[in-house]
DNA sequence: TGTCGTCAAGAGCAGTGCTCTCGTTTTTTG
DNA sequence: CAAAAAACGAGAGCACTGCTCTTGACGACA
């Protein structure tokens, strides 16, 4: 009973989750979030609609499932680019993070709204959210603790951290941020709020009428962000 | 029948579109914008749910019209705010628009949702809505402007601005940035980006674990992209 | 006064999420 | 191995949505 063998009708219940998941992504990603539904799903799969309740017993379930699978394509296309970097070159490492972010979302508009756009209505992130959430900022705090490791990372000092922040400091320090100063785990906090409102702004449409050349301007402001935070 | 004395029915009608707006924006308030029905809308107003066509003919024109009002008051909050401070006061500006977009986000997040979260399935933004949009963004602009009419924008000059952006800058120049260089216009619009990432990460739960005290990490974060800008 | 456009109302259509019941099949238990 | 338990697909049904169409009444304007 505890054997890896499962039952022939837990196989067949599994490979059902991987079917509805697949086909309400690629409803999602003509559709839209609020496009997506349970009675298509099931249609597209010759069951009836009630069906489907088994598998996911409410529509938040299902979007739950898609929203897990949206943090952890990004988070792997954020460790993916980074592990195609030389380890001390910390500003091809920021870069290329950024640019996969970027890329994914571009790739991935609906996707990628799911995660950073609008909460929908009343749904409530459970905890098997969190850990693929925070692949990616793992990631980036991973490459300040490598920088402040080299000690190669410089701080202006010019705008004094908040006292209110030296405790969430310490708890980062402990986890994520290992070594890096309150003023670089600050900036970095910052320069990843920069990447996430850069890539909303462009996917949203902030940018139209602004900007035209949306790669080179993110470049710029990518590499700014990371002499911003002290990367050198 | 130019006169600014319309006929009753205009009257009535005017009247009638205010007070579904009026409803709808309540209950955006608090059920969010996927939750927003027309049929609960006319109920609330004792109307049956056919006659709320006559003055939205679909509920995505009732939509833009929330839309609207949302751009509308962020932008009246920020040149609000701007109007309150010293005109020479260019980092005491910087910071109260900033403070600006964030209280009234924090108060309104559903609305505020509305114009800067997912854009909703197959909604178009209609002409209508460009100049509203627009408004937060000038008075960031004006401030650059006013900066660099005093001579007080410092710019650090080591990350060399992109040459695909000098056509924008040039048209950005010539409307709002006016007489600001090339990256004086690309830190600002960075900056601004800034503001809206951070304000989206907070509101959309992305600080969550990670900040505890957020308003006095934004103020942290919107001074040092004051410097980051140039402002001085 | 009569015509015309505007209006509220009602019925109706197609779609949604979700629940409940009912046989059937599979798994687990005694 | 047989009986009890659990999981399953199908179907009907409920309450709700956006939206359309028709009908009859009312107000504006000639």
């Amino acid at each position: 009973m505890m054997t890896a063998s499962r039952t022939a009708r837990e196989r067949v219940r599994a490979e059902l989750i991987r079917e509805i998941t697949d086909i309400a992504r690629r409803h999602l990603s003509t559709e839209g979030a609020a496009g997506l539904s349970l009675r298509a799903v099931a249609r597209e799969m010759g069951m009836v609609s009630s069906a489907i309740y088994r598998y996911f017993p409410t529509k938040d379930d299902l979007l739950t499932a898609l929203i897990i699978d949206a943090y952890n394509a990004v988070g792997e296309a954020v460790e993916h680019a980074d592990a195609g970097c030389a380890r001390e070159d910390f500003i091809g490492r920021w870069m290329e993070m950024c640019r996969a972010i970027r890329a994914w979302a571009l790739a991935h508009p609906h996707e990628y709204a799911l995660i950073h756009g609008t909460p929908v209505p009343g749904y409530q992130a459970p905890d098997d959210t969190i850990d693929p959430a925070s692949r990616d900022g793992i990631m980036f705090a991973r490459l300040f603790t490598d920088a402040q490791a080299a000690g190669t990372i410089q701080l202006p000092g010019d705008t004094p951290v908040p006292a209110q922040f030296h405790g969430d400091a310490a708890a980062l320090r402990e986890t994520v941020f290992v070594g890096v100063p309150d003023e670089g785990i600050l900036r970095g906090i910052h320069a990843w709020t920069w990447v996430y409102g850069a890539v909303n702004f462009e996917l949203f449409g902030m940018y139209n009428n602004v900007i035209t050349d949306r790669a080179a301007t993110f470049e710029h402001g990518a590499l700014s962000m990371a002499h911003y935070a002290g990367l050198r």
